[in-house]
DNA sequence: GGATCGATCGGCT
DNA sequence: GCCGATCGATCCG
């Protein structure tokens, strides 16, 4: 990969898992009245399809994630908790519902902190006024940067699912091995194994 | 380091 | 009414 260049919407017409691996290394962008935020993704979980009993498509698609059945490479914010933001990418093509959630970056920012979903957010200035902003042509956007080797990615159980029953032990969570910045809650984590996402 | 708890409210049941 | 894709403070060991 290149470095600096918004990525097309193609990178997110594709199975989540793919999305949420090339993710890592990539950094998320908002430009705030001219102002850039931004931070290196290393942290992500991938939300796949109706039947992923931990995902807020489970609901359907006339439900709050109604944005997620839609055309991918749009952001997906949502309120958590009453007082929290968290952001997704939209994935899979149009009509089937997928998002990646950034989980934690490494803020551009010294000072700022990106450790978790809600800080993430906090860091690049992200509400709910982002809901639904274009990935590919607003001032909220992906830049592709250096590739990331497998042997530097590691995967696990996604986090505050535990209500998903068997959806919950997927190792749907991906990460950065060397990465200060990944969020708390993580245990070891696994070697990536591309053949395990499923 | 791990476990527990309160804050706070939109959206689904 | 209930509960959550969270965080920070606090308590315990």
């Amino acid at each position: 990969m290149q470095h600096g260049l918004r990525l097309p919407r193609e990178f997110y017409a594709r199975p989540t898992l793919l999305v949420a691996r090339d993710l890592l290394g990539t950094t998320l962008v908002h430009d705030v009245d001219g102002e850039r935020r931004a931070g290196r993704i290393v942290e992500t979980e991938a939300y796949v399809g109706p039947d992923d009993r931990a995902s807020h498509a489970r609901v359907g698609r006339k439900g709050r994630a109604a944005i997620m059945y839609g055309p991918p490479g749009v952001a997906y914010v949502y309120v958590i908790y009453g007082m929290h933001h968290c952001f997704n990418a939209v994935t899979e093509r149009d009509g089937y519902p997928g998002a990646v959630l950034v989980r934690a970056i490494q803020p551009e920012q010294p000072g700022a902190r990106g450790s978790g979903p809600a800080l993430v957010c906090q860091a690049l200035g992200i509400d709910r006024a982002c809901n639904g902003l274009d990935l590919v042509s607003s001032g909220l956007f992906v830049e592709d940067g250096p590739a990331v080797p497998d042997a530097e990615v590691r995967m696990g159980p996604r986090v505050g699912v535990d209500y998903a029953g068997g959806w919950a032990s997927r190792p749907w969570r991906l990460w950065l091995a060397d990465s200060a910045h990944v969020s708390r809650g993580r245990k070891s984590g696994t070697a990536y194994d591309a053949a395990m996402l499923r």
